[in-house]
RNA sequence: UGCCUGAUUGUGUAACGGUAGCACGACUGUUUUUGGUGCAGUUUGUCUUGGUUCGAAUCCAGGUCAGGCAACCA
């Protein structure tokens, strides 16, 4: 193989792990909740669970972190398993918390018998007051002084549904005064009719995350239980159920997680976006969900890729968007299909040509040798973009212009005579001679131009509609940004627009990419049809010219 | 005011006491029937003050800054 990639903190971890023989395997898990669709943030999680495994030969395990029926759906959960399957990986077990809620009950009945958990009848306000401030120490309550058999009694209760929503929680009895808030008692059950998507209306009471993951975790024995910074101060509380249960001692490693410019990473967030239709769906193209970026055309490789790419650590982080532009235009490069598309036209006239029409060739893949070429029709009526003429051609414009040439693409070189105006002054048409012996591949004129350009046959062309998008949002650091977040929403995320083209267009499967030559990466929308032909623009080109303009 | 993380070029990420490297971005040049691609090159960095050491991004002490922690959410 190549040369040695350095390791990451958890892969070092991991080596050592495998070496010292603390572990023979490695096993791991990625743990979504299903109450939203995942994110490309949730790909950097799910790439490393599974990469890891991958790596180091072991199993990672899907589960659904099921604990609060009343923001869960099957949906979200058809939509997590759909997403982790198209990026490319395969999870040993099918996991949910929800199918460990009898060994849970067990488990905070044992916490009791040990006297280590109690049942509080205090209101959530009264609780959070008693915790203190993290300067401030808590104080307990009478509660907490209740026997074991009353506690067991209560909790039995509770779990039969003698008490009503909120009425009482079981909580931990661990130590008030702690500087880690999260050990100061914390709620281990609390009481919550609502219908669970897996276990219906079996349970009244719910374990907290806090009680429900780490023991998942040991129930599966994960060997390395991977999450996110915001979980560190949760460690304390993990270790400490596992050891007083006394059961398999998985462990906890943070990273940080993903940000990225242009646009918000939290399924709050994104739900709201989709609620307050600012955007038409969780996959809608312009969302950094994984459902929304396959819409708009990017490949599991290109993800993959980019998360490889960002690295792990745990120092905050926020990455350019345009690294995940740069990792889909280098996929798609080798892999889309060429296509000429004409989107603002303007009539181009050749006035010399008297074959009516003709069949030129052109490649599909000029990366690809083995790509294989296409039919595209020519004539002397075609479409060219209207930026592709200029009336009085700036310096270092080499495309059309009156005198100037330019070869269009798989076709001949052209030289411009004149053109037309309206009333208005705008070009309507633009009148060119060919130069027969410059046909393409077979070019004996000896002329040469600087300039090619795409065009569409005018009685070939077919129309479709293309959806361009832009950045959903109009700053950068969303996370530093004043206000509410909406504020900044990218008014011009989405244009619209009519386009002309080839006719070979028509033919392609539904699942090609393409290169629209010189205009961007495409991809055919999920609701695009053979009689109304819809492509998302994935990416644009890299277009150095318009940066030379700029200047 | 407490506790917990962290700080390396514009953005990420390496360097595990011994040459601060890589990628993206930006900028040059070159190739090109896509102003795409490819190729070659340039560019900017160890938060700060002390200390240990022949030698510190790395170890120690203090400071600064950033983020997290007080949901019957995960």
């Amino acid at each position: 193989m190549s040369e040695e990639k350095s390791l990451n903190f958890i892969e070092e971890i991991i080596s050592q792990d495998l070496a010292s023989g603390k572990y023979a395997s490695i096993l791991t898990r990625f743990p979504p909740e299903p109450n939203g669709y995942l994110h490309i943030g949730h790909a950097k999680s799910i790439c490393l669970n599974f990469g890891l495994a991958q790596h180091f030969g072991g199993k990672t395990n899907l589960r659904f972190d099921d604990t609060n029926p009343a923001k869960e759906d099957i949906e979200y959960v058809d939509s997590i398993k759909e997403d982790v399957k198209w990026l490319g990986f395969e999870w040993a077990k099918e996991c949910y918390a929800s199918d460990y809620f009898d060994q849970l009950y067990a488990y905070a009945v044992q916490l009791i018998e040990k006297g280590l958990a109690y049942v509080d009848d205090s209101t959530a306000e009264e609780i959070a007051q008693q915790k203190g401030t993290p300067t401030i120490p808590g104080t307990g309550n009478a509660f907490r002084n209740r026997s074991i058999a009353e506690n067991l009694a209560l909790f039995a209760d509770m779990k039969a549904g003698k008490f009503a929503d909120g009425e009482k929680v079981l909580r931990a009895k661990i130590d008030l005064a702690s500087p880690n808030m999260h050990m100061r008692d914390p709620l281990l059950y609390r009481i919550k009719r609502a219908h669970h998507h897996r276990t219906g209306n079996q349970w009244c009471i719910y374990p907290m995350y806090d009680f429900a993951h780490g023991q998942s975790d040991s129930i599966e024995n994960i060997t390395h239980s991977i999450c996110t910074l915001e979980f560190i101060p949760h460690r304390a509380l993990y270790d400490w159920c596992i050891e007083q249960l006394g059961i398999y001692p998985s462990h906890q490693y943070e990273f940080a997680r993903l940000n990225m410019t242009y646009t918000v990473m939290s399924k709050r967030k994104l739900l709201q976006l989709v609620e307050e239709a600012h955007v038409e769906s969780w996959d809608d193209p312009r969302m950094p969900t994984i459902s929304g970026m396959r819409r708009r055309g990017y490949t599991p490789e290109s993800i993959r890729d980019f998360c490889d790419r960002i690295g792990i650590a745990k120092r905050e982080n926020i990455i350019d968007l345009s690294l995940l532009e740069f990792c889909v235009r280098e996929h798609l490069n080798k892999i889309a299909q060429r296509r000429m598309v004409v989107t603002n036209p303007i009539q181009l006239i050749i006035t010399n040509y008297d074959k009516g029409e003709e069949v030129l060739h052109s490649e599909n893949n000029p990366e690809d040798p083995n790509g294989g070429s296409r039919e595209v029709p020519f004539s002397n009526e075609l479409w060219i973009e209207r930026e592709d003429f200029m009336e009085v051609p700036t310096k270092k414009y080499f495309r059309l212009g009156p005198g100037l040439s330019v070869r269009l693409k798989s076709a001949y070189i052209i030289t411009c005579d004149s053109f037309e105006k309206d009333a208005e002054g705008n070009i309507t048409k633009v009148f060119a001679s060919y130069h027969p012996d410059s046909k393409s591949g077979q070019d004996t004129s000896g002329i040469h131009v600087k300039g090619t350009l795409h065009w569409v046959s005018a009685k070939h062309a077919i129309p479709v509609v293309l959806n361009e998008y832009d950045r959903l949002f109009s700053v950068e650091d969303l996370s530093t940004a004043e206000g509410d977040f909406k504020d900044y929403i990218n008014p011009n995320s989405l244009h619209k627009v009519k386009a002309y083209a080839e006719p070979a267009l028509a033919n392609d499967s539904l699942d090609a990419r393409f290169q629209f030559l010189r205009k961007g990466y495409f991809y055919q929308d999920a609701k695009s049809t053979k009689d109304h032909l819809v492509f998302n623009r994935t990416v644009t080109l890299k277009d150095t010219w318009a940066k030379e303009q700029k200047k």
